[in-house]
DNA sequence: CGAATAAGAGACGATGCGTCTCTAAGTCGG
DNA sequence: CCGACTTAGAGACGCATCGTCTCTTATTCG
């Protein structure tokens, strides 16, 4: 007979399994009997953890996804370094169903705060690059403004939510250019760029 | 005793009934023995028109919200016919409470077909007229482009959801502006704009 | 006027949440 | 090394609500 797990090593495990039973059958369809049966454990010792299926949920996403804020690239233009945010982004992105985000977000409207952050963390340190190599007049843009290729992305993704899924790296990076080159570089840039 | 409605004024008074459950308790706490109760009919009655819980909940939008398309604003400027769009827009956002939008996208998510229109019907004629005045160069955008603040204001309703229900117009009409004139206008105005 | 249709009312089975209960495995203090 | 405590593992339970089915009877239509 299996000895029983506890602590880190228990926890892990029920996270992996439901993020699989998500992958397997989207999150509507995510139950906590499954979850725990398939980590061969009780429903208890689940709710002993976490108060409902939303907040499992989230831990899960969380667990399988790491961080949200990904390094400051710096790629020698602002152009690759904004692409290589939003290379990132999207990468996370594929592992976020329509079905998983808006349940998500119905259920729990403030997990908003973590799907839509602006990072700024990210954005300003590219943007002082950018001012500092000429390639824009100044670092000091409006938030929406230095947002807003990350904003059209996700809104990409909000909109035809699915299309993450069968966009290939190919699409993917024609999406981002005409992002960046039709409206967002023009927006920035000095004139002559 | 009163008589039995058929036909348009029952599929009214329930479609009434099911908004009137939306706006008092949200979407999630909507179930079908409530509005068939509130409309003082049966289950049936309501699974003999609707095929379920959801589409019965976009029915009643629809007949709450009316057609989804604007009129086209002719204002004689190209910032006010897209304000008034925008206006229009928000109007009918103020109905969509977060955990309503997401509640019905996650459930259907063909329905964001209709939340995300581009809504080229009205777009198209007001950019030919700005082309016409000689506001913009030429009024043959790119799709994205075109649609560029439509897109931004949802994408803003999506990120605070809730947030227009609390906005008094003059704020709303803030943020069109900021949108419009930081962002829209320099991108596609002729250079001394 | 008699037959067909559909309203109004509610019982029913299924599902799945979140709570509760029980036994025994593992941990820890003395 | 042992007795007390914690908690894993298993599943029963009550409750809500979905969607289906059944029944009676008012209304409509041929």
């Amino acid at each position: 007979m299996p000895s029983r797990r506890r602590g880190e090593e228990l926890e892990a495990t029920i996270l992996e399994a439901a993020w699989a039973e998500i992958r397997e059958n989207g999150y509507q369809r995510l139950t906590v009997e499954g979850v725990a049966a398939r980590a061969h454990t009780g429903k208890q010792v689940l709710y002993r953890r976490w108060p409902n299926r939303v907040r499992l949920t989230v831990a899960a996403i969380r667990h399988a996804l790491g961080p949200l804020v990904p390094e400051v690239p710096d790629t020698g233009s602002l152009r690759g370094d904004y692409l290589a945010v939003l290379r990132a982004m999207a990468a996370r992105a594929r592992h976020y169903t329509p079905e998983l985000l808006y349940g998500l977000l119905s259920e729990m409207p403030e997990f908003g705060g973590e799907v839509f952050a602006t990072l700024p963390e990210v954005i300003t340190p590219i943007l002082r690059n950018a001012a500092a190599r000429g390639e824009i007049p100044t670092a000091d843009l409006p938030e929406r403004v230095a947002a807003l290729p990350l904003n059209l992305i996700r809104y990409e993704g909000l909109r035809s939510p699915g299309a993450w899924q069968v966009l290939d790296e190919a699409a993917a990076d024609r999406l981002f250019a005409e992002i960046l080159d039709q409206i967002f570089l023009p927006l920035v840039c000095r004139p002559d760029c």
